[in-house]
RNA sequence: CGGAGUGUAGCUCAGCCUGGUUAGAGCGCUUGCUUUGGGAGCAAGAAGUCGCAGGUUCGAAUCCUGUCACUCCGACCA
């Protein structure tokens, strides 16, 4: 048997193409007939439920409520905040009639509506008119709320996961007395959100701040997560906005403060979306498929019984439900394993296989062999595919726990390495343009990284830069060193560090 | 919105240039036999109004016109 990966193309021959591959063979979704629309299947769904449950309970404990607000929103909404106009105009679906009447057989939109309704690329503006209504004392303040929701933003050119014209995320919008409390607040779920990519999806990112040219529209600061993926782009993971009382004056959230003051109230928004899926997969995936890190795995340990003659099926299937069950005693991050059996009668080569290409961390297989020996035979999703350790059950209900633990940390360290690995302090222009230049121009092979250099440069020169090199300033991170430098574009003493990078 | 391309079985595609029996392949699916610690082999079978509408023709998947949809490359973007 030859060692041939399960996806094709490798990650090496066609990156893009190995990624749309991971999502097929893992069986998280497909496109639907709905231009940029896709179809979450479960067991992409059930990836995003796991993240989506761990979120809401920290997002909880750090004092936000959920509520729900309306898909539509009113045109003129949009229209309040300038910036916030311009920014997402583009990609705005607009809902111009209501009733379908039938017309020479087909249905045609029947009546206009007096105004037409935007359906919410981002939801500021309705939940601002909300807020503006509950918030009438600074003792209404802060106001802490989130929603679970979808969006949609027109895309011109969808991917799986990472840009679809509809998706699923949370957005948390607060208002404050002070300035300084609401800069604070988007400060700290920024860092919430780092701690959850790190923790639960084995993420290492950059937490940084936006330039204004790549600022949320009508924000006064934008802060971000950066990740390093395998070929060596940075995706935005995550983003947290400080908004100032740009919101607030647009949408007349005003409050009597302590002194009698009528005051305009701090604004905050932040979310992070089904984009995480897409990050995920990009991250720690392989030429094997998917690969997940056990904290978000819907299942962490997956059965296969191997049964090839019936009279060996009564065993093999009792030492299996015995396994379960003393597996159900065990916990693992504070949660109780989640175990599966894959009883259906297929080859088990082949079953074997698609819960690799599934990533799944544990997948162990029980045969008469095993149950007649007491032993397990386990193969790990962080080793080769063929590779089985023979434990006994003992050994390995005993330690699943930690087994479990050293996947999730090695997941980790191989993502942190690789970040560090591909991370580059740029000195001169020259070394900037050799670091984002491929080899091969024809057909480019994964090439650059994060640059780091301190930066003197302006608006324009971004630009430029962008044009001629497909870069961007990712962030501005919020870790600075002392260290001052010179700036490789312009030769002058540069302000702060900066993270470049090609984006997603 | 600019440039290029593609619509044929559940999926990936061949056939079209040069019109001509009953439209093909691989994968997947169903059944049978064989195999049995491993992404099985063999055989049989189910599955298609060839994107849609019109035209040319004795005859159209194939040629022409229109139309719709999608994909890729740009610009835009969580």
């Amino acid at each position: 048997m030859t060692e041939r990966p399960a996806i094709s193309p490798t990650r090496q021959e066609d990156f893009p193409e190995w990624y749309q591959q991971v999502i097929a063979a893992a069986d998280l979704a497909e496109n639907s007939e709905v231009r940029g629309c896709m179809i979450i299947k479960p067991w992409g769904y059930a990836i995003w439920e796991r993240m989506q449950r761990e979120l809401d309970r920290r997002i909880k404990a750090a004092g936000h409520r959920n509520a729900y607000f309306p898909l539509f929103i009113p045109l003129s909404f949009l229209e309040k905040e300038a910036e916030h106009v311009e920014g997402f105009a583009k990609e705005c679906a607009v809902v111009t009639h209501h009733r379908l009447e039938v017309s020479e057989g087909r249905l045609v939109p029947g009546a206009p509506l007096a105004e037409p309704l935007v359906v919410r690329p981002t939801s500021e503006t309705i939940i601002g008119a909300a807020f503006a209504r509950w918030i009438q004392s600074y003792r209404d303040l802060p106001l802490r709320i989130n929603q679970w929701a979808n969006v949609v933003r027109w895309e011109l050119r969808p991917r799986l996961f990472l840009r679809t014209s509809e998706f699923l995320w949370q957005e948390g919008h607060t208002a404050h007395q002070a300035a300084e409390e609401a800069e604070a607040e988007a400060l700290r779920m920024l860092r919430l959100y780092e701690g959850f990519l790190h923790e639960m999806l084995a993420l290492p990112a950059v937490a940084g701040e936006k330039t204004p040219r790549e600022r949320f529209p009508g924000a006064v600061r934008t802060l971000t997560l950066e990740v390093l993926v395998q070929d060596r782009k940075a995706i935005q993971a995550g983003t947290s906005h400080f908004l100032g009382q740009n919101f607030a004056r647009a949408n007349g959230i005003s409050f009597l403060s302590p002194e009698g003051r009528q005051e305009h109230a701090w604004t905050t928004s932040w979310g992070v979306s089904t984009r995480l899926v897409g990050t995920l997969i990009m991250a720690h995936s392989d030429d094997n498929g998917l690969a997940l890190p056990p904290r978000v795995a819907p299942t962490q340990i997956v059965l296969l019984p191997l049964i090839r003659r019936e009279e060996e099926r009564a065993a093999v299937e009792e030492a299996c439900a015995r396994l379960v069950a003393e597996l159900a005693e065990k916990s693992y991050a504070g949660e109780p394993l989640r175990v599966e059996i894959d009883a259906r009668p297929l080859p088990g080569g082949s079953k074997n296989w698609e819960w690799v290409k599934k990533g799944v961390p544990l997948r162990i297989e029980i045969g008469p062999r095993e149950v007649a020996a007491g032993m397990l035979s386990v193969g790990r999703r962080d080793r080769s595919p063929r590779e089985r350790l023979s434990l006994s059950v003992r050994q390995f209900v005993e330690g699943a726990e930690q087994t479990l633990a050293e996947i999730q940390n090695g997941f980790w360290e191989r993502a942190d390495s690789f970040r560090k690995a591909h991370t580059r302090r740029i000195a001169s222009r020259e070394e900037f343009i050799e670091f984002f230049t491929p080899r091969d121009r024809e057909k480019p092979e994964i090439h650059g990284g994060f640059a780091e250099l301190p930066w003197a440069g302006d608006v324009a020169l971004e630009e430029k830069i962008q044009e001629e090199q497909k870069v961007t300033i990712r962030c501005i991170p919020l870790d600075q060193t002392s260290e001052r430098g010179i700036c490789p574009f312009t030769g002058k003493p540069g302000n702060d560090w900066v993270l470049m990078g090609k984006a997603y």
